[in-house]
DNA sequence: TTAGGATTTG
């Protein structure tokens, strides 16, 4: 017979019952009757161990509350299951059952127990049916903890030591919560099964704990588990997908609950600061503890009370790392591996209480290995700049080592890193490429549909200090292949407009430093802007949380708001309003959201898992857009601008006809065109300096991304991209090269009259023209 | 029972 699960939504039961029971009024029960279709409803509040009848049927009694009466039933109970476990191992006081189709029998007991004078049979043969009601939790606030009490408890994570052995006999976990009351409270938590403990990965994340048991220690309330504990366990990352992680078959997780979740997770990420920076291999410091996530590569027994682990994050350790001396026999792991990340892993040396876990750790595995140090090798060492990474014994500031699962997105990223240096086929050979070559190009074949070689570089560049790529650069024509080269002294002679080719040296440029090449273009009034520097914004954003959220623009037909106020002095209040399509919210990444008062970090954030983000402020009767000095709309590392001069920015309602399509793309520039704003775009303007052994000129480049082939939006986010323009820059130009070192180039430049009423000057500037990349 | 957060000293 096995249980159904129900739930309770809005006073009726989901799935509904069968049309044919009808509720059963205690008054109307006799013997005799027939109950065939009728139901009860009532909680547990007593349950007996399964005992055998004499016939050797298994028997199991359960006292509900209704009124009072007995509930027994004889079935063979291996076949009754709630989810995959049997019944006896999840009755819960104050759990909720129906229980439809029963028998009626004297109660035996009922003289000494004052309970009703009859009992329910409910079995197979009678076509007894057992609903479980998903029971309504209640969650009490860490404010309004009591001692002795068993209580159900959210929390975010701030403080937690991995699931270790204790010195009884179960594993231990501790951990520290707070919520929005701002009070925290600390669990020992004990469980002789692992799997059972809360599967807690970083501070931050956000719990759920069922019947936990409250006690006064040292004045302070603590939590330890009790009887039919139970948790769930969430990541803490505002619109990251809500999957608790569990190993309970057999929980419940309704949709308010849902918004519980993400309620907590957006008032962490304003009031509490735990999101530091994650370190990796590349980051690491002497004198440093830290927290790395790592794969397991190598493993091996050193001593009684240590233990070896050979892990790498796919970046490498700018120190020299020691190497634990072991004998080759006793490192577990793929040899090959091991040879070819030889100059990527990292020898962490664990002691004492983490033997026992670290030994058990299998090859391959995905860890977090909480509170390493690292050392600087002893001075009386031959080698002192060598750097040392230990897991000393003892749980303190949570110190231990936890095993992710590959779902885990610090795991997915960390695949990310290492791709690069796995999907190589000949990764070894070019790790011993000795260094960085470069040739000039004398004798090429022009391919006149294609390009006009001028010069070509090889260049070997490190990445992770370790992978090589080549690259040739040169300056190619994309069009006007029937032009000849002109002279520069030629051009300077000649009056304008015109389109010339050139074969010429770039002899210097500005500006040098390259990030200030970037500015903001308004295409439609061709005037030009700096791009607004983070403190500016900041100061423009804190501006506009002026005027409070205006809680009557909430929650209107095409978006779902949230408001809630910071817990600092500053009492700030923000409001976050989430764009529906087709009534549906989107999953995060394809969505788009709209928010009030929030600071550049709390935006940025934001921006890291959703599609788009729009800053807004309240009007009296719609939302706008702020003023156009900040923003309009912020996408992956991209801010966009509007021009002041030529935006006429429309009221955020036109946004909801966009919200209405089938599948909003959200792409910048329609946002832009019903918001009324003329968007800005990010361009490199620079001047060149060239020259031919006939003359110099100064020719003007604007480029978007046809020239450089990078997009001018994301260099100033980007480190990559900036150090491939200052490369590509440094082979056209190279530092403290003498003019007969510099590479010829070949382009297009067009001249251009500026007058006005004092003076009349000719202008060149570059065109048609592309860096050509290619990776050999 | 265990732990009760608050770095080892190799």
């Amino acid at each position: 017979m096995p249980v159904k699960l129900l739930k309770i939504i809005k006073g009726r039961t989901e799935p509904p019952l069968p049309s044919h029971l009808q509720k059963e009024d205690l008054k109307h029960l006799r013997e005799g009757f027939d109950h065939t279709n009728k139901y009860f409803k009532g909680t547990v509040i007593l349950s007996y161990p399964v005992t055998k009848l004499r016939d050797g049927t298994d028997f199991f009694k359960v006292v509900l509350q209704v009124s009072i009466f007995y509930l027994s039933y004889c079935n063979n109970f291996n076949k009754i299951s709630l989810g995959e476990e049997a019944i006896p191992k999840n009755l819960n006081s104050h759990d909720t059952f129906v229980v439809a189709g029963f028998k009626l029998a004297k109660s035996p007991t009922a003289r000494q127990d004052g309970r009703h004078g009859c009992h329910l049979e409910v079995s197979e043969e009678a076509g007894s049916a057992i609903y479980s009601v998903a029971p309504k939790y209640v969650y009490t606030p860490l404010n309004h903890l009591k001692d002795g009490t068993v209580v159900n408890l959210y929390g975010i994570v701030k403080f937690f030591k991995p699931p270790y052995i204790s010195k009884g006999t179960d594993f231990c976990s501790v951990v520290t919560i707070v919520d929005p009351s701002n009070v925290k409270l600390t669990c020992s938590l004990f469980s002789g099964n692992l799997d059972s403990l809360p599967k807690i990965y970083k501070v931050g994340d956000i719990v759920r704990f069922h019947r936990i048991k409250i006690r006064e220690y040292n004045g302070q309330m603590q939590g330890i588990t009790s009887g039919g504990f139970a948790s769930l366990t969430f990541d803490g990352t505002v619109g990251a997908p809500i999957v608790p992680r569990t190993s309970s078959k057999g929980y419940s997780f309704m949709d308010e609950e849902h918004k519980t979740v993400e309620d907590l997770r957006v008032w962490a990420a304003s009031n509490l600061s735990i999101s530091e920076p994650a370190v990796k291999l590349s980051g690491v410091q002497p004198m440093l503890f830290f927290d790395l996530t790592c794969q397991l590569v190598g493993k091996a027994k050193v001593d009684g009370s240590s233990f070896l682990l050979k892990v790498w994050d796919g970046t490498k350790c700018p120190y020299p790392t020691w190497k634990v001396p072991v004998e080759a026999r006793d490192l577990e792991g793929e040899k090959v591996v091991l040879h070819r990340l030889r100059n990527l892993t990292v020898d962490i040396l664990v002691y004492d209480n983490h033997v026992h876990l670290a030994r058990s750790l299998k090859i391959g595995s995905f860890l977090r290995i909480y509170s390493i140090r690292t050392k600087q090798a002893s001075a009386d060492n031959e080698d002192a700049s060598r750097i040392e990474f230990h897991l000393h014994g003892g749980t303190g500031y949570g110190r231990g080592i936890g095993v992710l699962p590959e779902s885990n997105p610090d795991v997915k990223d960390l695949k990310k890193s290492f791709l690069p240096n796995i999907q190589s086929g000949s990764l070894v050979q070019l790790e011993d490429i000795s260094s960085c070559t470069i040739t000039s190009y004398l004798g090429r074949e022009t391919n006149t549909h294609f390009a006009t070689t001028s010069f070509q570089l090889v260049v070997c560049m490190g990445f992770f200090g370790l992978f090589l790529f080549c690259f040739h650069y040169f300056a190619v024509l994309t069009d006007h292949q029937d032009l000849n080269n002109t002279e520069l002294k030629t051009i300077l002679n000649s009056t304008a407009p015109q389109q010339y080719r050139i074969r010429a040296k770039l002899r210097t440029y500005k500006p040098q430093k390259l990030y200030q090449a970037v500015k903001l273009h308004c295409s439609k009034c061709n005037s030009l802007q700096e791009v607004p520097h983070g403190d500016e914004l900041a100061l423009i954003l804190q501006g506009s949380a002026i005027p409070a959220p205006n809680p009557e623009l909430h929650n209107t037909s095409w978006y779902d708001s949230v408001m809630w106020t910071t817990q600092d002095q500053k009492q700030r209040k923000i409001a976050i309003h989430f764009v529906r399509h087709n009534e549906m919210l989107q999953e995060p990444q394809n969505s788009l959201l709209m928010i009030e008062g929030g600071t550049l970090k709390e935006i940025w954030k934001l921006t890291k898992r959703f599609k788009c983000v729009i800053p807004v402020r309240s009007t009296e009767h719609d939302l706008d857009l702020l003023d156009l000095s900040a923003p309009f709309l912020l996408q992956g590392n991209i801010k966009y601008y509007g021009c002041k001069q030529c935006s006429t920015p429309k009221p955020i309602k036109s946004l909801s006809s966009m919200a209405a399509q089938r599948q909003p793309s959200w792409e910048p520039a329609e946002i832009a065109q019903v918001l009324g704003i003329e968007p800005l775009q990010y361009v490199f303007i620079m001047k060149f300096t060239l020259v031919d052994g006939t003359g110099a000129l100064d020719a003007y480049l604007l480029d978007y991304e046809k020239f450089f082939k990078i997009p001018a939006s994301e260099i100033l986010t980007t480190d990559f991209l900036q150090q491939k323009m200052q490369m590509i820059m440094n082979a056209l130009c190279p530092p403290g090269g003498k003019l007969d070192d510099l590479p010829w180039l070949e382009c297009f430049i067009k001249s251009y009259n500026v007058r006005d009423a004092m003076k009349h000057q000719v202008y060149y500037q570059i065109f048609d023209t592309t860096i050509a990349e290619d990776v050999i």
